[in-house]
DNA sequence: ATAATAGTTGCGCTATAGTGCAACTATGCA
DNA sequence: TGCATAGTTGCACTATAGCGCAACTATTAT
């Protein structure tokens, strides 16, 4: 892996959403990898939101994605030691509202739909999953 | 101090700028309080733009502010706990173009033009003065 | 091949952030 | 009382960020 340079003020930039702040908080406070489907279905928000959510946040190093199949995983990075701070913030940021709890509740709940650690099922959320039939 | 129910996302917004980030490392490398005209004269800023960066970090609750006469001393919080982590990764922030180091030098400097441990002189920089007599 | 689906992205829209200028307030000193 | 100065803020301008929609790519299953 080669460390980009990337200015420091675009990894706090990164991190100033709320979307992207609960993203980040699943996937640390777990320390599970998650497709965009699982995401979908944890957060509760349309995946080509999420889709450019997770784009700015690996390029601002925060994150790393990797394609297997048709599904695309993303975990939290083990470098440099800055981010790691970070992430161990984002972990100590308060819930006033629950909506991290409630976020990492959905998660694990979706988590028991893998089969082998992997995601097998796409989009199960009624009003988030594409055009189905009804 | 009443600890404000600030959104998450406000504190990593507030870092989300060079200007603000130059004025934190400085306050979190030295412990340092400063009044504006120190900072002019450290980061060689106009001193609108930083009262108003120092503003935004205020009301983030990144530091605080206290009046001194016709001084106003800007400086680092001691609470809550994932602010001083925060400080904690800003003040282990790479320093690529030295900017940093370069406003740490011209704050020390400045700092020995302290009377009793206060400001006393007003903005030094040439550029940034309030229209002197040349 | 072709359909289904996991994920991405271009476009247009709206909201907000950062800036310089200039006017403003507030404090201390002659 | 009036001036100098530390600091703040309203205004207009520009740039950028986030959004929904819809079209797109890529991979798997039939």
């Amino acid at each position: 892996m080669h460390l980009a340079r990337i200015p420091s003020d675009t990894v706090f930039q990164a991190l100033a959403d709320e979307t992207r702040l609960r993203i980040i908080h699943l996937l640390v406070e777990t320390g599970e990898e998650s497709c965009l489907c699982e995401l979908v279905d944890s957060l509760l928000e349309p995946s080509y939101k999420l889709s450019r959510h997770l784009k700015i946040l690996r390029q601002a190093g925060l994150l790393t994605s990797q394609k297997e199949g048709r599904w695309v995983y993303h975990r939290m990075l083990e470098e440099p030691s800055y981010i790691m701070r970070l992430y161990d913030v984002v972990r100590a940021l308060p819930d006033a509202d629950g909506i991290y709890a409630a976020d990492l509740a959905r998660f694990r709940e979706r988590l028991c739909l893998r089969d082998g650690g992997r995601c097998l099922v796409g989009i199960q959320s009624e009003e988030f999953r594409a055009e189905a039939v009804d």
